[in-house]
DNA sequence: GCCGTTTTCGGCCCGACTGTTTTCAGTCG
């Protein structure tokens, strides 16, 4: 069992821990264990035979060691066995619905023996969720919207999930003889935020008829749960606890056919074989062709490209479009005319201005940061850490954003003096919160003193779209608020995002010259599709940052950049392409 | 259950917010 499953298990643990009402303490430190497994850069089974380097790790004592000894020898762990059969399973996709916390998963498990999603939907809509102690009629109506949103991503992955495991994938059948190409298409390909299946496309010149061996390649990748088809030009299969994975074998002449084909999305290549069409073409999965008079219905006609993409949007007169933009929003149409957008690329972002340290949540120093940035490439970075409102993260207080500040420039000012470093610049930054009447939790005067301040919601994504647009209107007003941190919140596969009144905030940003953030971090799906064009529209700018707490999370970027694309965005729409001193000037506070 | 001692138990990230209260429990970050 790797240290993925070995965490998933702990954490499991921990959550019917609690539904059982177990000491908080205890049940925090299975989940601090199942962190430290996660972080683990060796595997468990490996270090398996000296556990007195499993007891280094940080939260591991004798009694977690046993656990985990236990999992690695049964692949089980007792108490999570008994716990189970205790409850039940269902309880534990209950805690996926917003609103429903352990204490009351456990008290309609008390009173009605109830523990699935569709039996509390039923209780709920019968109204008989009111009658526990502390339950109303408002709260039966939260659990319902939580059910409902639950469902709307039920079954999909984030895409960074989906990316781990098309790479791991395609990486064991990229190296094997008579593959000359291996890549993933479909949503993935167009940077969607989430995936609900995996395409992968292996071309070579002897495939699919020679690639028996790449077939028998693919079903060794562990974690294979079923394999749903298996024949020589296609091979599914479902993977425990993740998404169903297709892979389909072609020969190099049809590859570019292909690769449009199984990109999509949908929506595009209906508009794309009715522009075929008009031309007297027929477009499919092998290519384009000609319709020839006279032909019977079916039969193909000359062959007009197949081999790559741009051949076949060529044909069809069109400039090859991003698959990002491949939504059927117009991108056609501006294909057709030579106005599809310069569309912005990782090589041209100049710096990430979110980024936490020790000092509050994050794993690392301001230091460490600078040289994690510094090593992409990178000439400024923002140490932004939390404010006192996010209590949680150990958020500065007034006093303490000061010192940091101190700590920031002293940084700033040792590093400059080494060589190669001379002109790199470390913004003072915070994140501050918004707090729920639209003021921030920290004193103007304190803030003013800040190169950057961003202003973020962080309690209470369940609110009326009402009162979360009247909470950002507010904090868009306040003078040293010139950047809007991540409004919809996260998503984590199974919460919405925060509901708002996008337009309006969007209008506002665009009055008051505040910038919004577009979050990178995988599990934030901040400015969808819409709010990005949106923001283009009223010429508010993007910022995109990865919010990282730790250095590898600097690498997240180019999931905001795939969502940037998606959204039509240039690089002049995004500050953090441009120099440190124009983006100074672009997000200082008013004083 | 872990940790760090003040060596044998007490502390462990805690405040914002809501809906239900008649003073607070539950959820979230």
């Amino acid at each position: 069992m790797d240290n993925r499953a070995i965490a998933h298990l702990l954490r499991e643990t921990a959550d019917l821990m609690e539904i059982a009402g177990e000491d908080v303490f205890r049940t925090r430190s299975y989940r601090k264990a199942a962190d430290a497994v996660e972080g683990c850069p060796a595997p468990m089974a490996s270090m398996a035979a000296e556990p007195q380097r499993i007891l280094q790790l940080p939260g591991i004592g004798k009694g977690m060691l046993a656990n985990i000894q236990e999992i690695l020898r049964d692949g089980q762990l007792h108490l999570h066995q008994e716990l189970l059969r205790k409850y039940r399973p269902g309880m534990l996709e209950l805690l996926n619905i917003q609103g429903l916390g352990p204490k009351t998963i456990a008290l309609i498990w008390e009173k009605f023996q109830v523990a699935s999603v569709d039996e509390v939907e039923q209780l709920a809509k019968e109204g008989k969720l009111r009658d526990l102690p502390r339950m109303g009629a408002k709260a039966e109506e939260k659990i319902l919207r939580g059910i409902q949103s639950y469902r709307s991503v039920s079954g999909r992955f984030l895409r960074s999930e989906a990316e781990a495991i098309a790479e791991a994938i395609l990486a064991t059948l990229r190296p094997l003889p008579g593959v000359s190409s291996a890549l993933a298409a479909g949503s993935l390909r167009r940077g969607k935020e989430t995936v609900g299946d995996i395409d992968l496309l292996v071309s070579g010149p002897e495939l699919p008829s020679g690639g028996q061996h790449v077939v028998e390649a693919f079903l060794r990748f562990p974690a294979i749960v079923e394999t749903l088809v298996s024949g020589p030009n296609k091979v599914s299969i479902r993977l425990h606890r993740g998404p169903q994975v297709d892979l389909r074998l072609l020969p190099e002449s049809s590859a570019g056919a292909a690769l449009q084909y199984f990109t999509g999305s949908k929506e595009h290549n209906v508009a794309l074989r009715q522009r075929a069409l008009r031309r007297g073409m027929t477009l499919n999965e092998y290519g384009l062709f000609r319709l020839r008079d006279g032909a019977a219905a079916g039969e193909p006609g000359e062959l007009v490209a197949a081999r790559t993409e741009e051949e076949i949007y060529a044909a069809l007169d069109l400039t090859c479009i991003p698959p990002e933009l491949r939504e059927d929003c117009g991108e056609l149409e501006a294909a057709a005319t030579g106005q599809l957008p310069d569309l912005i690329r990782a090589d041209q972002i100049r710096g990430d201005i979110h980024m936490h340290t020790v000092e509050t949540d994050g794993r690392a120093t301001i230091e460490e940061m600078a040289a994690a940035a510094r090593e992409r490439g990178y000439e400024y970075i923002a140490i932004t850490d939390h404010s006192q409102a996010l209590a949680m993260a150990n958020g500065l207080n007034e006093e303490r954003a000061l010192a940091h500040l101190q700590r920031i420039r002293a940084a700033e000012s040792r590093l400059r003096q080494q060589s190669n470093w001379e002109n790199f610049r470390i913004f003072s930054g915070i994140e501050v919160d918004i707090l729920a009447d639209g003021h921030l939790d920290l004193d103007s005067e304190v803030l003013a003193q800040l190169d950057i301040v961003i202003a973020s919601v962080h309690s209470r994504f369940d609110q009326e779209a009402e009162s979360m647009t009247a909470r950002l209107l507010r904090a868009v007003e306040h003078p040293c608020v010139r950047l809007l941190g991540h409004p919809t919140g996260r998503l984590l596969l199974r919460r919405e995002p925060y509901a708002f009144d996008v337009e309006a905030v969007v209008k506002a940003c665009a009055r008051h010259g505040v910038a919004m953030e577009l979050n990178a971090s995988p599990e934030r799906l901040d400015l969808k599709d819409q709010h990005l064009r949106l923001c283009r529209q009223h010429g508010v700018k993007i910022i995109i940052n990865t919010d990282a707490h730790h250095p590898r999370h600097l690498d997240n970027i180019r999931f905001g950049i795939a969502t940037a694309r998606r959204g039509w965005l240039t690089a002049g729409d995004v500050l953090n392409t441009r120099s440190a001193a124009d983006l100074e000037r672009a997000l200082r506070p008013r004083s």
